[in-house]
RNA sequence: AGGGGAGUCGCCAAGUUGGUUAAGGCAUCGGAUUUUGAUUCCGACAUGCGAAGGUUCGAAUCCUUCUUCCCCUGCCA
């Protein structure tokens, strides 16, 4: 849990003044996916501030999937955001509830509304009614069934759920007005018909209530007190009141509305995020480059990082559209403090102790992280065949170089201290091994009267194991790959803008000391950055699969370009 | 006959019953420490609050006008 106050915001004042003013004794609030997608980096936020705040307030947070709409919401779905919610750190209150679960009271309020007159059954298709409603500068006109009498419209919708009229033929419609320049409320459908199987009450219904009927209700009966959603249903708001205004129901919620957050360079549609799984264009909804839940989780990142940059992002009505920078800072800042260390190499040349001598050339033991002894530490065994970076050597050293260049000293993290005395080349003129010579006086020492800046990490190559690493990097090329126009004026299709090196899969050699990591353990790789063993693929014992969160900060690598 | 929202540093965001020098975070730039060019630590970073007028001893906060951006015409949520 992130050690942050949580910081003022327009919501909490609301609160604060309910609890201050006797309108409310308790926060309730409610996280209400539908279960038609897997949940990504913008629900996370949701889930941030309904489940914070339910927190912070000692109050309590549902999970309530709004299954309404049959034909899109799937039991696969209902389990991954389960999933997803527990992961983040996060319990919900009860049971995990569905709208499916009210569908008999929203029934019974359905008819009572019918009873007061201010619901009928309305005949008319879905062209007609769209002809009816008008538009934003033309006002709606009454629908010729609005005036049916209560017990027709009584006897009409029994008969709708009763299986006696064809799908969309008819739909109940609340008598609100026509006039109004809300579109939302002129005369709103409630319910629809629709044969289809739905995922927790099969058959036994072929009438299904709308969002705005349905929601409003069922955050009344969970005894909801602050409904918070997105900007986008501000419109809502009136008709969300309307209906709990018109049913004997006891408890009025009251609607909040926040800007959702956006990050730059992903997308987070979930058409779109669906359109990459379908077609392939990633592994799934957990490929570690989506901006999925379950994919940050697959790419290593901590649940505090994903709930700090929630935090951090902020809750007001502005557009939140937050650097992708800011969720990396957040990740890298909790990894920090909790991985332990360990080195690896990447992208391999072969070295060559031309000194090392097995009676007198010693390993050290390397703590698992330089501030937490309580990490412990390992034997880093040295031998006379060592790996490094290609990065770290040059020919031609540019300006400042710290590293390994012909006839120069670099120091081994946590050995020796190195010159390299010969550049071995194959025909082609590539670099393809490096003969160096020990300086014997510098295992856990500083060399004396010469100073050697850099420090490089390295591996023994007999001692090291090789394992698979998947190197990610964004998966867009563009900042908003969904807002980019061609130039006839219409949008570029988003997937035009897929970044062909996101991932690159290489073999590394790694200390052998990760050789039994479980599934999502967590390592620095010293100086390269973040790595997790990948929760499906890596198996303790076998051979390691590494997946690449994030690099470190490389303030060598930003002067450099 | 349109309606609903929003404009405070590169990105977020406090601040709103008008009152001293406009919080904080991210990013950025300096510098110190460092056997990770990491971390950590210090320091810099809005005479300015979408614009213009006005009220006032005093305005990001009140008034007027203007302006830019976002959302809404599913039997989706």
């Amino acid at each position: 849990m992130s050690n942050e106050l949580p910081v003022s915001n327009f919501i909490r004042h609301i609160i604060d003044t309910d609890l201050a003013s006797g309108k409310r004794s308790a926060v309730q609030t409610r996280f209400p996916p539908e279960p038609n997608g897997y949940l990504h980096i913008g629900h996370a936020k949701a889930i941030t501030v309904n489940f914070g705040l339910a927190q912070d307030y000692q109050g309590l947070c549902n999970l309530r999937m709004d299954d309404t709409n049959p034909e899109k919401e799937e039991d696969e779905y209902v389990q991954a955001i389960q999933d997803d919610v527990r992961w983040l750190g996060f319990d919900w209150s009860g049971e995990t509830r569905f709208a499916s679960d009210y569908f008999q009271q929203l029934y019974d309020y359905a008819e009572e509304l019918i009873q007061t007159g201010k619901a009928f059954v309305c005949d008319l298709t879905p062209d007609e009614m769209r002809a009816y409603r008008g538009n934003f500068e033309v006002p709606g006109r009454e629908s010729p069934y609005r005036a049916r009498s209560v017990d027709e419209n009584l006897d009409l919708f029994r008969r709708m759920k009763a299986g006696e009229f064809a799908d969309g033929s008819k739909t109940l419609r609340l008598k609100i007005d026509m006039q109004s320049p809300n579109l939302n409320m002129r005369d709103p459908v409630i319910y629809r018909i629709k044969r289809a199987e739905h995922h927790r009450t099969g058959n036994d219904w072929c009438i299904y209530p709308m969002y705005d009927y349905t929601h409003c209700i069922s955050d009344a009966i969970e005894g909801i007190t602050h409904s918070l959603c997105t900007l986008e249903f501000e419109d809502h708001r009136p008709l969300y009141d309307w209906v709990l205004d018109n049913i004997s129901i006891g408890n009025h919620p009251q609607q909040i509305e926040f800007s959702r957050l956006e990050t730059l360079y992903v997308v987070t549609s979930k058409r779109k995020l669906k359109q990459l799984v379908d077609e392939q264009l990633v592994g799934g909804w957990d490929d570690p480059r989506m901006p999925t839940i379950s994919g940050m989780r697959r790419r290593g990142y901590s649940p505090e990082g994903v709930r700090l940059f929630a935090q951090r992002a902020g809750v007001s009505k502005t557009p939140n559209v937050v650097d992708f920078s800011s969720l990396e800072g957040a990740v890298r800042e909790t990894l920090e403090e909790a991985s332990p260390r360990v080195m690896a190499v990447l992208d391999p040349i072969k070295v060559t102790l031309t000194n090392f001598d097995p009676a007198t050339t010693g390993s050290r033991s390397a703590p698992f992280h330089p501030h937490h002894e309580e990490f412990g530490e390992r034997l880093v065994p040295i031998a006379r065949e060592l790996y490094i970076e290609r990065d770290d050597f040059a020919e031609v050293p540019p300006p400042k170089w710290q590293r390994l260049t012909p006839g120069g000293e670099v120091r081994l993290r946590y050995s020796y201290v190195i010159k390299c005395d010969d550049v071995v080349k194959d025909a082609d003129g590539k670099v393809v091994e490096l003969k160096c010579s020990i300086d014997p006086d510098t295992l856990g020492q500083n060399p004396v009267g010469r100073k050697v800046k850099g420090v490089i990490h390295w591996v023994s190559a007999e001692h090291a194991v090789e394992a698979e690493v998947r190197l990610y990097d964004r998966l867009f090329t563009e900042a908003r790959p969904d807002a980019v126009r061609g130039d006839d004026g219409q949008y570029v299709d988003f997937k035009q803008f897929i970044n062909a090196d996101s991932l690159k899969v290489v073999t590394g050699y790694v200390e052998a000391c990760v050789s039994d990591a479980a599934p999502e353990t967590r390592y620095q790789f010293e100086r390269l950055g973040y790595f997790v063993t990948d929760r499906y693929d890596h198996k303790a014992g076998g051979k390691p699969v590494f997946n690449r969160t994030v690099t470190l900060r490389d303030s060598w690598a930003k002067e450099n370009g």
